[in-house]
DNA sequence: TTTACTTTACCGACCGTTCAGTAAAGTAGG
DNA sequence: CCTACTTTACTGAACGGTCGGTAAAGTAAA
């Protein structure tokens, strides 16, 4: 199943992100990096609000699906979606979703901050989500922000953690999760 | 002590953010709001880099500060530089503050990353100092991310925390930092 | 030859920056 | 105290450049 000609500019905008800078996400840039014309790519996309927008639902979508899977796999323990969510965050053995989903979340926001809505549902679904598995409202907020934190230090660049960092706090967090 | 002329015009760039969106952060719009032209807004900073280098800076500077407070409070207590970080982020009773830091960063973010720099130093001395007053790195880091969380949720308004969380979380934090 | 896609060439709007000039306040010599 | 000069703070107009977006022509596969 190879990629869709809107995946690979998604790429191609999260790589001028990337590389270039935000303020370089200009649309003869990830045209560029799509090896197209500008004119091309808005053919594509009726105009850079459309590429954006289009950009953020599909990173949220790709987070999602990722969350399904890990939930499956872990449906037999305790609270597998809150599970699930640390999983996704912290066991990223793919890093192109984590760049695509940093990237994509900045984007938006130099845009238009009203296009991070889908993410806003997301959180908000998480947040019920998490209480019907977890009767510890601190105890989810702590681990849902312990999560965010991840996604703060990778996209601003402030302290990442390693794989090695990764995987010890993974277990601190599901150890904590565990006994309650 | 009243305010001085360029902390006005941070001021002013912190509220075009939040009112007009951050693609909207035009020496123009920045100008308007602190009343003035944008001849005139050039008159203190020499280019528009050198506003939200030093917009940056001065929010940098603040947190420091805010951070020195509290540790001094806090000097005979368990893990004192590391509790005054959890208090500064928690116990926001300064929503200004909360405001400049998380639009400074996202301002000078979509202008250039390198301007991030002074955040990275200021995270790599916290990881160190941190290391001095707890002795578990998962634990040092759990509650580090756990803040980060805080200010990643402010930052796009991703379900923040009201008061009334935030101080509830605030004493889960504590108590974990407590016992170890 | 139609459809899907891409390019060349271009426009208008806006942004950062520069510049000439000005009003007011301060300062020093006579 | 008055005059001559300097400094501070700012304005309005304009310039060069870039960006998002459009129109129309071109091309290759079906």
């Amino acid at each position: 199943m190879s990629k869709t000609k809107k995946e690979q500019i998604f790429e191609a905008a999260a790589h001028t992100i990337i590389k270039e800078g935000l303020s370089q996400l200009t649309l003869q840039q990830v045209a560029e990096h799509a090896n197209m014309t500008k004119a091309g790519l808005l053919y594509h996309f009726s105009s850079k609000e459309e590429l954006i927008e289009q950009m953020n639902e599909h990173a949220v979508a790709s987070f999602r699906q990722q969350l399904d899977t890990y939930q499956e796999t872990y449906k037999n323990e305790k609270a597998p979606y809150v599970r699930a969510y640390i999983l996704a965050t912290l066991n990223d053995l793919d890093r192109q979703n984590t760049t695509q989903l940093c990237t994509s979340m900045l984007a938006t926001m130099s845009f238009d901050e009203a296009l991070l809505n889908p993410w806003r549902h997301f959180y908000a679904e998480f947040k019920e989500k998490a209480a019907e598995e977890i009767n510890d409202p601190a105890l989810s907020q702590l681990i849902r922000l312990a999560c965010d934190g991840i996604w703060f230090s990778e996209m601003f660049q402030l302290e990442p953690l390693n794989r090695e960092e990764k995987t010890l706090l993974l277990h601190r967090i599901l150890h904590i999760l565990e006994e309650g």
